[in-house]
DNA sequence: GCTACATTCAATAATTATGTTGAATGACGT
DNA sequence: ACGTCATTCAACATAATTATTGAATGTAGC
């Protein structure tokens, strides 16, 4: 299409950040950047995804002004440019929630129907955490953890929870999280310690949300 | 694409919602909308589009979640489904702004063959507002100028710019601004004036960035 | 210089989005 | 029932997006 006046011209340029948002995969690598800067090899192990593939994602993004890039040595980290970037992915989830019936159908669908599944508020995690009276799981692969997690969070990737839900207090509820609201490691979480009879529930957020709340984070080293 | 797993599903949901922002022409539906409800073909009329063009766009954005629609007659209304929509619009549209280079780029690509377009800064106007030389329109929704405005600005909403510009002293320049120095609805403004004949000219920012300079902003009540 | 490795580029094929056209549907008034 | 009008649908052509592959570029260490 050929631009011939400002304002076709601004709605363009709109769009094209839109559309950088409007990919599934490009979704994800917003999550996982939305945790701290990281390399291209780095995040295409994390979607299974060939590198040249996540690459090209990767420039859309750039491009559309989501993300910047900095070499360092062989690799290229990227990071995302700046909160609105956050603020924005935010707000086409609460738009996607709100409409979608389809949302909530996949998840209940997929977890299982369950009515205490209920997430646990940031503000009442906190009021909980000074009680001591509960176990917080930061169910992240251990990289991202180690970056910044909740203060007193144990780490429990989910691929290892199978193997150390045995060494949890069965009197204390515990509760998971991850990447953000509807990550789907938590939910998983979740579902598994209840099933092992344990009192599980999910923190609404993730930690982008709580550290984007002002909140206190612990980073490792 | 097949869904094998709830991230994949979710994801896919989400960006569903922003491709539906994803195209220039359904952003200024979005734009059209945010003033009201309205018929397929008065926003086809609008847009200067085919109608069955316009009618498809509406429900990429039904399914998305943007809109609803409602039969009345033999018309169909079209409305934003809640203020989550303008929302992820605002959101989106922040985050080209802050990119803006390429932004400038392409509309002082225009501008710069038509001089006479060029935005008055925000040092000019206070000059000539002290003169009292020039009248100021403030082209935002009522509910944002009255949190916040020029000095001695008039609030002419887009929507009712073309009843009330006839009300405008012809022999002094205007000059419009809205939310910020790509916001739309003020070059939609000076160009609707233009055509009546009155010398407009944009403000190069908008309100954020007059009250950021430190300058007098007027409030209601 | 050479090698190893991270990233990007270029070319392709497959899929999806978009605009256009004309026909079909649904609702109103006569 | 009939004609009219707003909207939607269906079919097609064109353009844009995406994943994949292998080659090219750039950097670190030797």
């Amino acid at each position: 299409m050929s631009i011939s006046n400002p304002k076709q011209a601004l709605y363009e340029q709109f769009a094209q950040v839109a559309k950088a948002f409007g990919n599934p995969q490009r979704l994800e690598l917003v999550e996982h950047l939305a945790q701290g800067a990281r390399s291209v090899e780095a995040l295409a192990a994390k979607l299974a995804t060939p590198v040249a593939n996540v690459s090209q994602h990767l420039q859309v993004m750039r491009r559309a002004g989501l993300v910047t890039s900095e070499r360092d040595g062989k690799f290229v980290n990227y990071r995302l440019a700046d909160d609105g970037v956050l603020d924005a992915f935010a707000a086409i989830r609460s738009v996607a929630e709100k409409h979608s019936a389809e949302v909530e159908r996949v998840v209940r669908g997929w977890f299982d129907r369950r009515d205490d599944m209920e997430p646990i508020s940031r503000e009442e995690l906190a009021a909980r955490m000074s009680d001591g009276a509960v176990t917080v799981i930061d169910v992240r692969p251990p990289d991202e953890y180690a970056l910044g997690h909740l203060p007193g969070a144990i780490n429990v990737p989910l691929a290892e929870l199978s193997v150390r839900s045995a060494g949890l207090e069965p009197s204390r509820e515990v509760v998971a999280y991850c990447r953000g609201p509807w990550c789907v490691m938590s939910f998983e979480a979740v579902a598994e310690l209840r099933q092992k009879g344990l009192r599980a529930r999910r923190l609404q957020d993730g930690l982008p949300e709580w550290k984007a709340s002002g909140r206190i984070v612990d980073v490792e080293g």
